[in-house]
DNA sequence: GAATGCGGGCGCA
DNA sequence: TGCGCCCGCATTC
């Protein structure tokens, strides 16, 4: 956003050309040699001068070991935008802007919403300003708000990188985030503006009303903002709004009708003593507008993590009483959530722990904060009942790329597990994003998962069964060879890459044994 | 005020 | 040396 564009533009290197072919990125050997992906400004490598030829519409939730190439001209790359809350990382190299995950804000208590469903706050970039956040109370049952950090890269938080060559935006994604969405930023934003907007139509009549009392008038008390208190602290409502009440239809906020929210979701009883300024107001409703995000607004199908969905109702449409705080119902998967404790409880089981309470799930959990620190967390995504699958069991590789974010890169070679990834990668792999239906198909690196088939299909609710989740950017790997982290070098492994891009059943595949083009160092940033 | 980007610096492996 | 992370600063919205 403010990066100046020098900065991240190295034009001296593109050097990757992506061919689609049968609707799939393929990439050929000047792609491969795209190992040396944002890393390439730092090579000079003369032979790289083309623009890749395809680009990757925009994936506000990457997850996953997944790659893309956005235009230059693409605004949200441009801002290096996610749905996930990334904060800046220095990685010393003035050319790639590195960013890592701060997970996700939840309920300490992990209360359900009305609806079921858990809160899943964005947390704050800026360090005060998510001390601050996290020093808010939950606006459901008021207990502490914990932030559960990102671990999905071998312990460490997912990291992206963006890289601007030419007109090319490179993206780069490592890890997998084993927590839940939180609220995208544009989700937060629009619930912000929403809450202005309203509150600045709440005000307006008020003080309109003020001055005509201070300048004598007296108009007929009927009008609606007669009874409205003062509200003598704005800031305490949006605090509530920011401390995260996710707006119907947030990850893991849905009811399947706005009665439903209405009959559970009593603003003065949610709110409590979050809110005294409205409480002094017996019939406080609340309009949030659906935001202006038009990728996100897709079908049921999807897995959409717009907040506002299909029973958006217009702001214009306000009704001047104020009994509830009258949420949209959300064409939402309600089911989301549960996804997440079922992944918990099997994370659970997986790595030994136990949830608090000794109940299994996130429902009952209590123990967010305390969550070890683990590489192997347990993916908590409710849109993905096989998130969790992303994570490596214990003992699995944890890395199967090196990319040294400041200098160079080195794609090393793994040891290939016994299952072929070509036959299992249709039945488990994922990858697409939330606008999964208009999106092209999207690059998978070989960086991607690694989680062994077994496991993936041992752990998924569904058991079994082919998994191909629309809406995000997730690539799952489970059965193929990585370069790993701990080998020696890659130039003695050969690995096959394979892409499913979601809804296409069809895979590619492409090799680099060691292939003289292959330079593995400065592969990617 | 918060988000964002940059860069210095530190600690660890 | 690579990497994560903290911090401060500047800029933008």
């Amino acid at each position: 956003m403010k990066s100046a564009p020098g900065k991240l533009h190295s034009p001296a290197n593109q050097n990757l050309r992506a061919q689609r072919g049968s609707g799939i990125w393929i990439l050929d050997m000047e792609v491969v040699l795209s190992a040396t992906w944002l890393l390439a400004g730092e090579n000079d490598n003369p032979r790289c001068s083309e623009e890749p030829a395809h680009f990757d519409h925009f994936c506000e939730w990457p997850d996953g070991y997944v790659r893309f190439i956005y235009r230059s001209d693409e605004k949200k790359a441009q801002r290096h935008l996610s749905g996930w809350a990334m904060r800046n990382t220095n990685n010393h190299n003035g050319h790639i802007l590195k960013k890592s995950c701060l997970g996700v804000v939840v309920c300490a208590r992990a209360c359900m919403l009305p609806d079921g469903s858990r809160l899943q706050l964005r947390p704050a970039i800026c360090d005060k300003a998510r001390l601050k956040q996290q020093k808010k109370a939950c606006p459901n049952c008021h207990s502490a708000l914990e932030l559960i950090p990102c671990r999905g890269h071998s312990g460490y938080p997912v990291t992206n990188f963006w890289r601007l060559e030419g007109n090319a935006i490179f993206f780069q994604a490592k890890g997998v985030h084993d927590h839940p969405r939180p609220e995208s930023k544009s989700e937060t934003e629009a619930r912000r503006s929403a809450l202005k907007r309203q509150m600045a139509s709440f005000y307006q009549p008020q003080k309109k009303r003020i001055r005509e009392l201070e300048a004598g008038v007296n108009p007929n008390n009927s009008g609606h903002f007669n009874s409205i208190p003062p509200l003598e602290n704005p800031e305490e409502f949006d605090m509530i709004t920011d401390t995260g009440f996710p707006a119907p239809g947030q990850p893991g906020f849905s009811f399947p009708n706005s009665d439903a929210y209405k009959a559970t979701c009593d603003l003065t009883t949610f709110q409590g003593d979050i809110m005294p300024p409205l409480q002094k107001h017996p019939k406080p409703r609340i309009y949030l507008p659906r935001p202006p995000c038009s990728y996100e607004l897709a079908g049921p199908g999807s897995t959409n993590s717009s907040p506002y969905a299909t029973l958006y109702k217009d702001s214009s449409s306000i009704p001047t009483d104020t009994d509830w705080v009258h949420l949209n119902a959300l064409h939402y998967n309600v089911n989301s959530y549960s996804n997440f404790e079922r992944s918990f409880d099997f994370t659970s089981k997986q790595h030994g722990w136990k949830p608090a309470l000794g109940k299994p799930g996130l429902g009952e959990r209590t123990d967010h904060g305390q969550f070890p620190a683990v590489a192997a967390r347990p993916c908590y995504n409710p849109e993905l009942p096989c998130r969790y699958l992303t994570s490596p069991p214990p003992g699995a590789p944890a890395l199967q790329t090196v990319i040294t974010t400041t200098t160079k890169v080195s794609y090393q070679a793994y040891q290939p597990p016994a299952l072929k990834y070509c036959d299992s990668v249709r039945e488990v792999s994922l990858s697409s994003c939330n606008y999964a239906s208009e999106n092209p198909p999207m690059s998978i690196y070989p960086e991607a998962l690694d989680l062994p088939a077994a496991v993936t299909r041992a752990t998924s609710p569904a058991g079994p069964v082919p998994l191909k989740i629309p809406g995000d950017c997730r690539a799952i790997r489970p059965t193929l060879a990585f370069p790993q982290e701990s080998a020696p070098s890659r130039t003695d492994g050969a690995e096959t890459w394979e892409a499913c891009p979601s809804g296409l059943g069809s895979t590619i595949s492409y090799s680099d044994a060691g292939s003289p083009f292959f330079s593995y160092d400065n592969d990617d940033f």
